[in-house]
DNA sequence: CAATCTGTGTACCGAATGGTACACTCGCGT
DNA sequence: ACGCGAGTGTACCATTCGGTACACAGATTG
């Protein structure tokens, strides 16, 4: 492994267990155990490297959902696909969906809430028009799709995040429930 | 309103906006107009802000929440008054809630994360007997009490995330349609 | 061999960090 | 009138912050 490549994953070990903003360079480096001109050749900032952690790391992450999401007329087979998509990166880059989820969740005017949320706009903007599409066989969704994406978006997190601390493990039963619930909510 | 007040009134807008790590000392005392040294008489050190910021709101929501979770036989019922409880409190404190959310979902090992956890202990808790004693009414939770008491406290919590983001409004419908979801989600 | 480019360490920068020593003012009880 | 303690401002501390100038090593290329 290239010096890179430990930063990115000191970096990404750090920023996940203390927060982007509690952790400084000098502890980035001492971490991998080199000099701080080095990031800097890489990485150009601090935040350099949080935006190349997004970014390398979001990309497999969107892959996987959207071809989990390709809408073929039954949306809860659909949002099973794309929950179990979700539970099964977080499970395999817990470290990473830590960090994603903190900062998601974190301050609204920060530097790292601010360099998430482009990442959370595609996700979104995903879920949206498949709740769009969907919406010619399932009625009128009278413009809730955007309300319809976060909360699904948000109930993946909140079970992720549960996952996390140890409350609940991401079975296939757990995505049935949670998509059936999920279902049951809008229709009723 | 004395300068107590002003500091952590200030404190809590500045933490819920930019969060905890990324705000100064300096960048408080500078907002509220007085000097470092008064912070310091008042509150000791930055985290002494933090922690009084967080005891004396923290107070006021726990207590609502206490009176709505008392079981009286009908847990469907106590749930609602629950989220409805919480509801009204996030909306009626919306930067303190957007703080309390921050940090809860926030890296384990941070400052921020470290101090609310004691309170969301004692919110778990009171969710978790709740869930113990209504076992007797609606069978058995198999020592799943523990894992009723997150799910709920992170749907709450997801439903005043999207709120404050601005995605749902915490109408009583909304209550009663979580509630709803909920419990089906146990009893299927 | 010389020129070059990528990568890395030493040593440093100014600014900001959390925190404090100390002198002062003011209201209150005596 | 007095002392005392709470509250507050000035000026400062050592440390750490993010970031950089620069020298140099080593491999690549002419």
């Amino acid at each position: 492994m290239d010096n890179r490549a430990k930063i990115l994953s000191c970096a990404l070990q750090l920023f996940a267990t203390r927060g982007y903003d509690a952790v400084g360079v000098q502890e980035i480096v001492a971490a991998v155990g080199i000099a701080k001109p080095t990031l800097y050749h890489f990485f150009g900032s601090k935040e350099g490297v949080l935006q190349a952690l997004l970014t390398e790391h979001f990309a497999e992450q969107y892959e996987r959902v959207k071809q989990a999401a390709v809408y073929r007329g039954d949306l809860p087979l659909t949002l099973n696909q794309i929950a179990t998509a979700y539970f099964q990166y977080a499970g395999d880059h817990r470290q990473f969906y830590r960090m994603q989820l903190s900062m998601w969740f974190g301050p609204a005017n920060s530097t790292a809430y601010k360099a998430v949320s482009r990442l959370n706009e595609k996700q979104h903007q995903l879920l949206e028009d498949l709740f769009a599409r969907a919406s010619k066989d399932h009625g009128n969704l009278r413009g809730r799709q955007r309300a319809y994406a976060a909360t699904f978006l948000g109930m993946i997190n909140t079970y992720i995040g549960l996952s996390l601390n140890g409350y609940a493990d991401l079975s296939d039963e757990l995505v049935q429930q949670a998509v059936h619930q999920f279902m049951h909510g809008i229709f009723s």
